[in-house]
DNA sequence: AATGAATGAGTATTCATTCAT
DNA sequence: CATGAATGAATACTCATTCAT
């Protein structure tokens, strides 16, 4: 197998979850520079020089998890998500429950993943999101989807930004809140949050 | 009140603006365990001993920039705003336009604001404010304010919060472009911007 | 005699010489500290292993390579110094030009030595030798050697000792200037140099 | 006081010769890479912060070094050296003999100097040397000596190489044991063999 | 009150050596 | 016999904090 992380891709997998979550983990509470190896490792259970053996450096650690996170966030959406609802709400409703499904198994990815977008530009990260998965973004938020259910005097294209901006908002505080309390992820509750405010979205926006 | 920083408040305010710049700007640029209190120090030109004989240490100096900021802040928004609007728009955009203002005038007070919100939870920001500024959100955000305007089909808290976060969210986006250019700060064009999703919100949620 | 290298020197010759010029050059570019037994497994094309089963450790690498260059050494003098000369000084001068066209085949072989004399001391080295080749120093010095040709007012132990100074002195710096310069050894110029100090001693030592 | 090493030079003068002889001990026995700042804090008595708030890093401790000891020694030969002999072997003779003398003080003089000779080559010393004390060399080998007393049939220049070159060779060998052992400079025993080879090559090289 | 030298635990990274496969 | 992943002590260097002056 020919893979820059190739020592590390061998590894067996409950070892590899083990270390990508102490390091996602690490790499969301404190930032890149301040971000520890000697706790990735101490949490992982591994040793110092194993941590450099899979990866060169600890940037390449960091990008490695970019990469990763991006990849398991959007192979979750294109396996599970049908494309067959022409309802944006619902399909922007299905998108955010794959995202906590996913942070189900890897629980730091949702803080991780704003901390990548900090570090670089939101739109630098795009542009990696389309080379890999290519339209996946016009294919999440417009293929078959129905905006003539949008009121005619409302600019759907902002409309569409303030639902998502909500629902990032509310993960995002909700994520915050969770690991604040050492908290399991509560999908009943996370999930009449987002509908509550996604039915006044819809009443607001919709005919 | 005897402050905690008492000999840091005796100094000439001139040295104190200094140090509070200073600190600003390195708390800011950096994150807090990144920022060096040797660049504060070489900033503000003052000694190493005389930083730490003012705060105790660094998170005591980060915890009164945090007051200060906050302070500063509030004050403007008490001396300017009117609470004369009985329109929660234009009281929204006002209280917006105020904070801008103030970040004109203290261009590192936004980005440390941004890190000031990452740090603590907004919910123990939120305390912090109203321990010392009693009742100021509900001043801000329900006296003299008439929701009857709003439809009755629609849950006016949930409809404040999606107001805020969307103004917060532009506004922090804003910025963060800014400081990335080094440009300053076209107030003409973030109104323009402000009041462009203000326009489709009144139009959703009013009746 | 079993060597403590069994199972190195049951290796087919090509890997063997593969092993021992890629621990020659790690071990003059760097000093034995330094010298990385990555680097020499990496040139050698061999595992990581696999060198630590030739050799105990890397000590033990490093004692066999002082060894092999001593026995490569001593035996090209054995085989082409002809002990029939009975001048001193040509003797000097064939000693040294064998040294020399051995370093023609093993470029790396005479920085090696200079590392080597540098660890150990010289008269260490000088026993080693002597153990191995006994009476080679006084047979390369001494044997069929007319010393009636040297003033009798002046100590000729001295006397051999400052011709030998003088001429590892002049290799010595050559090489340095060689291996900086990564150009090939020029043994017309070398042969000058050498006899244009090997002319002046020669009148001043001899009657 | 304006100075690169600021901080290091307004130490009490005993902590600085601790300093540099710690460092001019660990640069010789372990080359520029392999020499551990650790044993050096360690040795000198003084913590590790100390050491990089003296000197930015290992390399400044390494360049001062250079510098210390071309100015200690050319210093001393400046401050004892007559000038008045017209012979070149008492010339030579006290130039080694104020060279030990100082190594008495800073015993890892002398081992510091090859290495240093070693890193960078003899001629860009030399330049060095030159650029801080002007003609030193020929004030030190030409200024008022008289080179008449040489044989006409010998060239004087290789001569003085030849001399130099075993001066050099017998301080070297003498400082390696001195070492190995661990005893103090025998400052007779050194004069005698350096006396003991001057001897041969002036009745060697004079008329 | 003001200074800045001293401290030492902390940082990322390297590398000879071991050992299970 | 050969392999290369695992180890952990060692490396240079940083930095908030202390304290004698």
């Amino acid at each position: 197998m020919i893979s820059l992380e190739s020592t590390f891709q061998t590894l067996d997998s409950e070892k590899k979850k083990r270390i990508i979550n102490s390091a996602l983990q690490e790499f969301s509470l404190n930032n890149y520079e301040k971000a520890s190896t000697n706790n990735i490792v101490k949490n992982a259970g591994i040793s110092k020089g194993s941590l450099f053996q899979y990866f060169a450096n600890k940037k390449a650690l960091y990008d490695y998890l970019e990469t990763f996170v991006i990849d398991v966030m959007l192979e979750a959406i294109d396996k599970e998500l049908t494309f067959e609802e022409k309802d944006l709400f619902t399909r922007i409703r299905q998108i955010a429950l794959i995202k906590m499904s996913v942070a189900v198994k890897y629980p730091y990815i949702i803080p991780f993943s704003k901390v990548m977008y900090e570090r670089s530009s939101r739109e630098e990260m795009m542009k990696r999101v389309e080379t890999k998965y290519p339209r996946i973004q016009e294919r999440m938020y417009f293929h078959n989807l129905d905006y003539g259910l949008f009121r005619e005097d409302i600019d759907f294209k902002k409309a569409i930004q303030i639902i998502q901006w909500t629902i990032e908002r509310i993960m995002d505080d909700y994520m915050k809140n969770i690991f604040a309390t050492d908290g399991t992820i509560d999908m009943e509750f996370l999930r009449n949050e987002i509908d509550g405010y996604l039915t006044i979205l819809k009443k607001a926006f919709y005919k």
